[in-house]
DNA sequence: CGAAGATACGGAGGCACCCTCCGCTTAACA
DNA sequence: TGTTAAGCGGAGGGTGCCTCCGTATCTTCG
C-alpha cells in the first residue's frame, strides 16, 4: 500500500487533464441529450480524439459510471450533514426531499443510469453502498429514538425513493414525488395510538386536482 | 363515424397478418433481449422484411408503444375483476401485488418502456389514463369505505406503483416491490385510533435481513 | 372470373455511430 | 538532454437505423 514501492510512474499530466475534460463533457451532454447522445459528440466537446475517449472509458457505461459516481457522493455527503438535525424522521424526510430536488437537475441522466444500474454493475454495487450507508444511518437513528417501525431496511427505502423520483414525465413530479415520499413516511411512522392522525396536518395541501 | 361513408377499402389480408406477426415477435425478443435488441432482428424473427416492419411501426418507439399496449389492457382489466373483492383496501392491495408479478415477466421491457413513456408520447396519455381509471375505481371504493385517506389521488398512487417496481436489479425484487407496496398501503390506510397498529399483523415475515 | 388499381412487401443502400488499432507525440525519469 | 513508456488522435471496418422504390399481392368492380 506504499506510494512508489513498485516502480509505478506518476501518471502522465495530460492523461489526467482529458480523463477530466471527459468527465465534464459528458455531464453536460448526458444531462441536456440524455443518453441517446453520441460519445463522438462527446468526445468533440471535450476537445480530445475518440481514441482518448474510449481509452479512458472502455465501455459506454464505463463513462455513466465515472459521471454518476461523483453525483451518489454528493448525496452521500448531505445524508451526513442531516444527521445533526434535531427530529430523526424529519431529518429523513428533508433527505428524500433533497433528494428529489437533486434528481430534478439530472435530467437525462436518469434514463441512462437506469439503464447502466440495470446491467449489474459494480457501479451499483457502489451507489447502493454508499447511499445504503448513508440512509441507513438515519433511518437507525429514527428507529432508535422509538418514532419508526423497524422492519423496514436501508436497501428498501432506497429502492423506494428511487423508484419515486424515477417518474419525472411531467412538469408537475417533483411535487408529486414529494407528496409521495410523504406518505410513505407517514406509512413508516410508529403511530402512538392516542394521536393517530395527529402528524397528517403537517401535510398542508391536498392532491391537487382529483381527477375523473 | 360511420363505418364504410368514406370509402375506405378493407386492409388488405397480409398487411394485418403481418403487422400481428410483427407484434408478436417484438414481445418476445424485447422481453428476451431488453430494448438494446435490433429491429432488424425483431422483423428476422416475425419473417417480414425490415422495410414491412418500419410502416408499421415507423419509429422504434412506436413498436414499443403497441406491444406495450396490450400489457397495460391486461392491467386493467384485472382491476375490473378485483372490484368485486369485498374488502376495498384488499382489493386495492391485491391489485398491487399482481401488478408486481406482471411486471416481473417483462424483464428487459421496462426499460425500454421507462424511455418511450419519457418521451411524452401519446403511449403515457393511454395507459396513464387506463390504469388511473382503474386503479381509480378501487381507491373510490376505499375511500368511500372510510377506510383510506382522501388526499391521494390515482395518479400518485399509479406513480408510486410503477416507481416501485421498476427497482427490478437483484433477483429478491419481487419480494421487496412487495413489501414496499405494503408500507405504502399502510400509510395511506386510517387508522382508527384505538386500533392504530392492528393491521401490521398483516405483514407476516419481517424484513429480509436487516443488513449493516 | 379477370382486369385495374390500390396497397403492401422486401431489401439494397446511404448514413451515423460504435469501437479498434497503430503510427506519431509528449511527458516522466535518469 | 536522451531514452522510453504512456498517451494521443483519427482512419477504418463493422453494425444497426431508416428510406426509397421496383415488384408482388390483395381488393374491388365490371
Amino acid at each position: 500500500m506504499d506510494d512508489h514501492t513498485d516502480q509505478t510512474r506518476k501518471p502522465r499530466a495530460d492523461a489526467v487533464r482529458n480523463r477530466e475534460r471527459v468527465l465534464e463533457a459528458a455531464k453536460l451532454v448526458f444531462s441536456a441529450g440524455g443518453s441517446e447522445a453520441s460519445l463522438e459528440a462527446v468526445a468533440k466537446r471535450a476537445g480530445v480524439g475518440i481514441g482518448t475517449l474510449y481509452r479512458h472509458f472502455p465501455m459506454r457505461e464505463a463513462l455513466f459510471e465515472a459521471v454518476y459516481r461523483r453525483e451518489v457522493e454528493q448525496l452521500g455527503e448531505l445524508a451526513e450533514q442531516l444527521k445533526n438535525e434535531k427530529d430523526p424522521i424529519e431529518a429523513l424526510r428533508r433527505w428524500l426531499h433533497s433528494g428529489v430536488a437533486f434528481v430534478a437537475t439530472k435530467k437525462g441522466m436518469m434514463a441512462a443510469l437506469a439503464l447502466a444500474v440495470q446491467s449489474g454493475s459494480e457501479l451499483h454495487a457502489f451507489s447502493f453502498e454508499r447511499l445504503t450507508k448513508a440512509i441507513g444511518s438515519l433511518l437507525d437513528r429514527a428507529v432508535a429514538a422509538g418514532e419508526m417501525r423497524a422492519d423496514i431496511n436501508p436497501e428498501d427505502l432506497l429502492r423506494a425513493f428511487f423508484g419515486m423520483c424515477y417518474v419525472h414525465d411531467q412538469p408537475g413530479w417533483q411535487a408529486t414525488a414529494l407528496r409521495l415520499l410523504d406518505v410513505f413516511v407517514d406509512g413508516l411512522r410508529v403511530q402512538p395510538p392516542g394521536k393517530a392522525k395527529a402528524r397528517s396536518s403537517k401535510m398542508a395541501k391536498p392532491a391537487t386536482k382529483r381527477k375523473r
